[in-house]
Parts: C-alpha cells; structure tokens; sequence
DNA sequence: CAACTTTTGTTGACTAAGCAACACAGGAGA
DNA sequence: TCTCCTGTGTTGCTTAGTCAACAAAAGTTG
C-alpha cells in the first residue's frame, strides 16, 4: 500500500524503530540475501501487513538504512550545517572513507550484494551536500557540474582506499585525495576569488 | 474505560512494556506520590488516554508492578512449578527477604507511601502459592488456615529482617525462620503422616 | 519436468493507540 | 475570596497496526 504514514505519530516513529533494528541485527546474523521479510517482521514482532505499509519491499528498506545511517555521520560532524572550507571538504571524504570500512564489518557477509544500492544512497547525499555548499557562495556558473565531479570523486577515491589490500593510513591518504577533490571547488572559494 | 484488552496483541504488550519500563524508571528518580500519570506516559511516549486504557489509574499500575516483580522472582527460582519440601519454603522466605531489601535499594525513598500495597500484593501471592503446595498433599483439613498462618509469618519475619537496624547475615536469620514457619505445614508433608 | 514449500504482496474487517477537547478536582498565591 | 495552574478522568473521532486469508511469484526436491 504505502499510503504516506504521518512521522510526527509516535505509533509510526516506533514500529519504524522496530523495523530498522530488527533489521541492524539481523545483517550481523546474515547476509542480506537471505534476510526476509518476515524475518524482519518476526524479529521486530510486528505484523507483515504493517511492514508493507512502512516500505515497498526489503530492498527500500536497506535504502533507507543506508541513507540514515549516512546521514548521522554527516550530522554528527556538523558538516550538513556548515560551508564550504578545505577542512570540511577533507572531513568529508574522511567520513566516506570510514563508513565504507564501517559497512564492511558491521554486516554479516561483504556487502557485495547490495553495494550499487549503497553506492546510489551515498552519492545522492554528497551531491546534496556539495551542492548547498557551492550554492552558498554564489558563484558565476551553474553548481550541478562541479558538484557532479566532486561527487563520483570522492565516492570513488573511498571506495579505492577501502578496498585496497593494504589500505595505507587514512589520514595519509586522505591528504593526498583532497586537492584531487578540492580542485574543482576551490576556484569558486571566497579567498580564490 | 479499562474495556479488557486482548493480552495477545503485540500493541497491547508493547504499550504495557513502555509504561511498565518508564514507571520504573520514575521510580528510581523520584517518590511514588510525586509521579504523575503525566510523567509516565511522557516517559513512555503514549498518549495519555492510552494509559487509561491499560490501568485505572497510578496505584493500579503500582499494584501490577509489584505484583509481576515479586512473580518474576518467584518464577525464576521455579518455586512455582514445585510442590512442598522444607527446602523450597526456605526458599521462598529468602526471596520474600530479598524482595524487600531490592524494593528499598531500587526505588528512590523508602518507599513507606506505598507499604500497604505492597503488603497486600505481596501476600497474595505467597498465599497462593502455599495454597497450591499444600493442596498437591492432599491434607484431611481444609487448607486455607494454615496458609493464611504460614503467609502472615512469613511477610512479617521477612519485613522484621529487613527493617532490622543491624540485619543479621539472610542465610542464618532464614535458618532460623524457617522452623517457625515450617512447623504448621510439616505436619501434613508425606514423610510426616 | 511437475509437485512441493516458502515467501511475497495485497485485501478487508476489526482493535488499539493517538489526539484534542472537555469538565472537574485540588492547591498555591495575590 | 477569586483566580490561576496543574493534574485527572473521560469522550468522539481519526489513524495505525493486527489478523487471517488469498493469489501469485520464487525456490526446492524428487
């Protein structure tokens, strides 16, 4: 059905919860293949009915755990509330570097299975990000490009680092892919300008 | 209201956990007088209505609480399930000695505004419980009156110890209740008759 | 391949929980 | 005293969640 549930119920926001640990735990038991929906649903002891009506199917759901999840890292740094500097940009690519490590070894299996999934929800979100940035220092051209090549920049500078087979420290690493990155964005920085 | 509830639905256990949960928490915070029906279903995140549909009011919640602690405590021992021997009736005066000293650490002033309650739950269930025992020894005599004998003594050896301003060691002190106590139903144990 | 079991979505009828509003009971305090 | 304020129960109406049943897909096994 998925006729729009109302956030602000407390109803809503607990079966929601229900869901998405039941869901937490049951990818360190096993992969996500293998996870049902009334493996969830048992778990979160809710009735499958109610499930569909929170998501389309489990795939929705691991969209929206991933995105969430994401979503606390940016948050927890502040960076979704701040703007473009060299500094914050770094933390960024940091932040995507440890959660791709951190998804690693909090799920079950590597999470090949589901890793285009992961990689839509993660992009999205730095686009979003990137784009509030440059939108805040007015500049002269249109932002989606820029923001477009940072974007598969970073994602695909973590994605390299965390499957390197001897990852060299992050920090180290990290140094050397921001002006990759930071290129593109600095032209348009107030101090540049 | 209070239209009985289906014990069943996963709502209806759900909500009487989170009440549950959040009086006990009160509990530990503040005195029973001073929490309010507000602050549980604050706590909680229910509706107020809600409450009253699971409970009269707080003294209703109060008698529920204690009563299904004390059940835990008696279930957990599986003093329950088992018939008379001297050994489990000392068993069980240990534990209604426990009950009182855990009530007073666990709750946040002594929790003399409630005693009574707490005496008649308390009771109840010790009563029940010898009435079971002794009508598994199928007796000559009805049963209640050395129940109800047996029950007061052992709430008021039990509530004796632990206002006792220098409590002595519980394994001695229920060494020697348990005589006192065991010498109105050992009459009728089989290797007595 | 066919017969099976499991899982998936979906439905409609029913029940529980949420919400806002109400009247009403104490206090507390000018 | 009168007023203000906080907490109590109760109500009617709305929405979310439960349940059992269903058909249809997707695996499994022989």
């Amino acid at each position: 059905m998925l006729s729009k549930l109302n956030d602000q119920d407390p109803r809503v926001r607990r079966t929601r919860q229900l869901i998405e640990q039941a869901f937490d735990e049951l990818l360190t038991e096993k992969n996500f293949d293998s996870v049902t929906v009334q493996d969830v649903t048992e778990k979160a002891q809710i009735n499958r009915a109610t499930f569909y009506a929170h998501f389309e199917d489990k795939y929705a759901l691991l969209d929206h755990s991933i995105r969430q999840k994401f979503r606390q890292e940016i948050e927890s740094r502040v960076l979704n509330a701040c703007h473009y500097t060299p500094e914050n940009l770094r933390m960024l690519i940091l932040t995507v570097c440890e959660f791709q490590v951190k998804l690693n070894t909090s799920c079950a299996q590597s999470q090949k299975q589901f890793s285009p999934l992961v990689e839509k929800q993660i992009k999205e979100q730095i686009y979003e990000l990137l784009l509030v940035w440059l939108r805040k220092m007015n500049i002269p051209v249109s932002a989606e490009m820029p923001a477009t090549a940072a974007t598969w920049a970073i994602y695909g500078l973590a994605s390299y680092w965390s499957a390197s087979k001897n990852r060299p420290a992050l920090e180290t690493y990290v140094d050397e892919a921001l002006p990759l990155v930071a290129v593109n964005l600095n032209q348009f920085a107030p101090e540049a300008a």
